[in-house]
DNA sequence: GCAATATTTCAACACTCGTTGAACTATTGA
DNA sequence: TCAATAGTTCAACGAGTGTTGAAATATTGC
């Protein structure tokens, strides 16, 4: 993947309307949902949802259908993924047993944001 | 994860800059990197690297440690997989199946993407 | 103490982004 | 054809973001 689209694919999650919209459509699935459907489930005006919408499908994070007058959304999983990929490329400076650490502390649904205790705890006090 | 978090990392991940400084992080693991051997790999100036910096520490994906007169910094991989959780939660309607088509393809470049197995099982289906 | 090194803070500027109402296009159903 | 519905485009405004040089802070070694 190149740079430029997970740049593109960054900026759309980094709206709240835009995190919303495809969150949602992540969980629709296939079915996907048509434009009046987004708008209804997140209360967010046509004009602005529109203006959102155009964003997500432009970095191709989400796909368009037309259906008679209204437009199916429907989240582009793959590109998420391929994204996801990108970002964790050669981690740990390849290392598996330290991308092991890491993973064990970290239950994948974590209630809690560990956000300033990160990694190094690992280094000098808890390891040798 | 609050969803407000989630956003600031992927608003965090949206600058060129930060992008790299964050997968250069995330390549040197455990070691870390002190602020003057980004700004060398990367090329970037001193002034404007802080700035960048700053903003992946606030969201909590890097973290600092001191070292004498350097500034150490790593990368929060537990924080950037609770990330990850969010984005893909409740996907494809809850169908396994949905998600086992998608995943399909999918490169599986780091030792990470196991931990996204939450996408296809969310339904407490057991595949593999 | 003093100079050199490492990094951050500050002020200023251009630029981009998100939101909104009004206007526009396209499709449906009568 | 006409009105209603679904959705997009446009123009404008305020707010936020990225970059830079100059100045400030902190640490090291002499």
């Amino acid at each position: 993947m190149e740079k430029a689209v997970a740049l593109q694919v960054f900026e759309a999650l980094s709206s709240p309307v835009r995190l919303d919209v495809f969150r949602l459509l992540v969980q629709a699935g296939r079915a996907g949902k048509v434009a009046g459907e987004i708008a209804e489930a997140l209360d967010v005006p046509p004009t602005n949802l529109s203006f959102h919408l155009k964003g997500l499908t432009q970095c191709g994070l989400a796909s368009v259908e037309q259906e008679g007058r209204y437009q199916r959304y429907r989240a582009n999983i793959p590109l998420m993924l391929d994204t996801i990929a990108f970002l964790t490329a050669n981690c740990c400076a390849d290392d598996p047993d330290e991308c092991a650490d890491l993973r064990r502390g970290t239950p994948a649904a974590a209630p809690f944001l560990p956000a300033l205790e990160p990694v190094a705890r690992a280094r000098g006090t808890s390891r040798s």
